[in-house]
RNA sequence: GGUGCGGUAGUUCAGUUUGGUUAGAAUAUCGGCCUGUCACGCCGGGGGUCGCGGGUUCGAGUCCCGUCCGCACCGCCA
């Protein structure tokens, strides 16, 4: 037996009793004739200490002692003559009797503290050390916790739990798959799953009426701080019901992990049409812990012989609350920052509703005390606020206000950690306009359901078809989406007309599915929740990758294996496969 | 593919603007002292290919060019 309690339950009802743990030195603190231990596990920390009564034997073995070596210790717990009231274990140490090194430890590279020393790339390529930090296995543990919250939810709403392949066929549409060579079929290759889409559809088929999965999906594109190559996704699926349904499940859902996890109760979730979502917050995935909606200045501004506003398409504005007395290095700065080629704005104009009553405004020149008092009263601006107005092309200008409206939240402190606003987003359009490869592309994916209302469009006018899709969006962060899907052969031999798709090649990409829906497909509908990311939030962490044992960095890489890697030439020719490099 | 920031003791950083003595601090580490520490304290020591390559210069951590790596973002991500 290596240990009769872990290092993080003892307390003062233990004392007098000898008791033996397992750990790892978290520091050695020597006062010369006693010394105190911190002893370390996935638990806590416990205190040994050594004193003039420690056996001879045990008092040399700790000289040798260093940081992270894993030790054996045995003694009686006894109550500590100045409490510690910054651990669980405060109150108690132990007297050690016996010591036993059960492994030594080379210097860590960096400390295993909260407070750790170590920069981002050193705990990724050690990340076993980094794991030890409580601040990153707390993630973990919140992790766990919030899976086991999903899953009872789901299994005690009779959602069924089953395995789909991750070696499958690669499709065009959406992201870059990650590729699999079949040694058995040379020439030939497998796909890794950026969705079990089609399989969780084809279950619907079976008559697995509610699936879901916690399931890890590949990607292969470019790296975020919110994005990884492989993911985990909650993908679930339902029969026999309607967008509401599926909102209203998984707004349970979210409400149920909120309230295990973080005993927080969240209220009923808004729902937002894309096109309000876009046209006041300039988001799809609108952040609505704080106001401050855009609104639209195209008219009240036109006519007056400022010539940015005359040429633009739209010309829209954000109010700063109690911001008008920003100096002039602050509004250059904001100017500056919309500027950046990220944002690409030309420029920022402003507008000081002075306390006064009064308006200064970088446009003075063009426009009349009366007219920037109706821009004012416009967005609901009242004295001590600042307009903050972009204007150029449409769409372009509601992102970058979009974007500076964030900015602006940042500043001014209006989204708070430990805040929780989800919405539903809904009312996507079906399809979007691709200029390069010159046809439509499904904005959600190729079996998603147009609103019934809408079908006529598809012929007339394609763009305007809006879907039966939603998005959950909690705090401006994607969490996930969905949408009711086509289960009629002959909509969806349609929507891959529209797609550009040729009935051979739907037939070659999509077959067995079209195959699957001449027998019996019940209307159907689903969503996936990025996980990685629903984690984060909890941990109020920006990055996910704090949220994942073992990520990647920036270039795809796992820097503790050193992976991708070459593989040898004998592997080469078992797969059949010669590798060129591009040249320079 | 693009933009920005960064790369200097084991580690985290300062020093680069304005080139100039032996490149510093903190922390870690090693040695000594210390009976109530818990960020222990005090004294002392060791520790550097200033990412790499080239150039300018009497002289480069510092200026120029190239390159590699890391992070954030844009494109991309149905």
């Amino acid at each position: 037996m290596y240990r009769t309690h872990t290092c993080g339950e003892l307390r003062a009802e233990h004392i007098g009793r000898k008791v033996q743990l397992a750990g790892w030195v978290q520091r050695v603190r020597d006062l010369g004739a006693m010394s105190f231990i911190d002893l370390r596990d996935r638990y806590g920390i416990t205190q040994l200490v050594t004193d003039e009564n420690t056996p001879r034997e045990v008092t040399e073995l700790k000289e040798q002692l260093g940081r992270e070596f894993v030790v054996q210790a045995s003694g009686i717990v006894r109550e500590r003559s100045s409490k510690n009231k910054n651990i669980s274990t405060g109150d108690i140490e132990i007297a050690l009797s016996e010591l036993k090194i059960l492994s030594s430890s080379a210097v860590p590279p960096f400390t295993i503290q909260d407070d750790t020393d170590g920069g981002d790339e050193l705990r990724m390529k050690y990340r076993y050390l980094d794991l030890r930090r409580s601040a990153v296995r707390k993630n973990l543990e919140l992790r766990a916790r919030m899976a086991h919250a999903v899953r009872s939810y789901l299994a005690s709403n009779d959602f069924i739990e089953v395995e789909t392949p991750v070696l499958i066929k690669s499709t065009p549409e959406g992201a870059r798959d990650f590729v699999v060579p079949s040694r058995m079929n040379p020439g030939e290759f497998y796909a890794l799953p950026q969705s079990p889409q089609i399989f969780k559809q084809l279950l619907m088929v079976a008559g697995f009426d509610k699936y879901f999965q916690i399931v890890k999906c590949f990607r292969d594109e470019d790296l975020r701080a919110d994005r990884q190559p492989e993911f985990t996704q909650i993908d679930c699926e339902m029969s026999f019901v309607e967008q509401e349904d599926v909102l209203n499940t998984f707004e349970g859902l979210t409400q149920a992990v909120f309230k295990q996890v973080l005993d927080i109760e969240v209220d009923k979730f808004p729902r937002m049409p894309f096109s309000e979502a876009m046209e006041s917050y300039g988001s799809d995935k609108p952040d609505i812990r704080f106001e401050m909606k855009l609104n639209e200045l195209t008219a009240e501004t036109k006519g007056k012989g400022f010539p940015v506003f005359d040429s633009a398409e739209y010309v829209g504005a954000i109010c700063a609350k109690g911001c008008a007395g920003y100096s002039r290095k602050q509004t250059d700065e904001l100017t500056e920052w919309v500027k950046r080629p990220q944002i690409g704005s030309k420029g920022l104009v402003f507008v000081k509703y002075n306390d006064d009553k009064t308006f200064k405004s970088s446009v003075d020149k063009f426009y009349a005390p009366e007219e920037l008092k109706t821009w004012a009263e416009k967005l609901n601006a009242e004295p001590g606020d600042l307009l903050l107005i972009l204007s150029g092309k449409k769409e372009q200008t509601l992102k970058a206000l979009g974007e500076l409206r964030l900015e602006m939240g940042n500043r001014l402190g209006l989204r708070k950690k430990g805040t929780f606003k989800p919405l539903w987003v809904v009312d996507f359009p079906l399809l979007e306009w691709d200029e390069e490869s010159q046809r439509f592309f499904a904005m959600h994916h190729p079996f998603t359901a147009p609103k019934p209302e809408d079908i006529p469009l598809l012929d007339e006018n394609p763009g305007n078809v809006r879907a039966n899709a939603y998005d959950l969006v909690i705090n401006g962060v994607e969490i996930g989406g969905g949408s009711v899907r086509i289960y009629d052969s002959e909509l969806q031999a349609k929507m891959f007309d529209i797609l550009g798709f040729t009935p051979e090649q739907a037939k070659a990409q999509f077959g067995f599915l079209m195959d699957a829906f001449k027998y019996g497909a019940p209307p159907h509908a689903g969503i996936a929740f990025g996980f990685d990311r629903l984690v984060s939030l909890f941990a109020g962490i920006d990055s996910i990758r704090d949220v994942i044992a073992f990520p990647k960095n920036n270039s795809g890489r796992d820097v503790m294996n050193d992976s991708p890697a070459p593989i040898s030439i004998e592997q080469l020719n078992e797969l059949n496969l010669k590798v060129t490099l591009p040249k320079e």
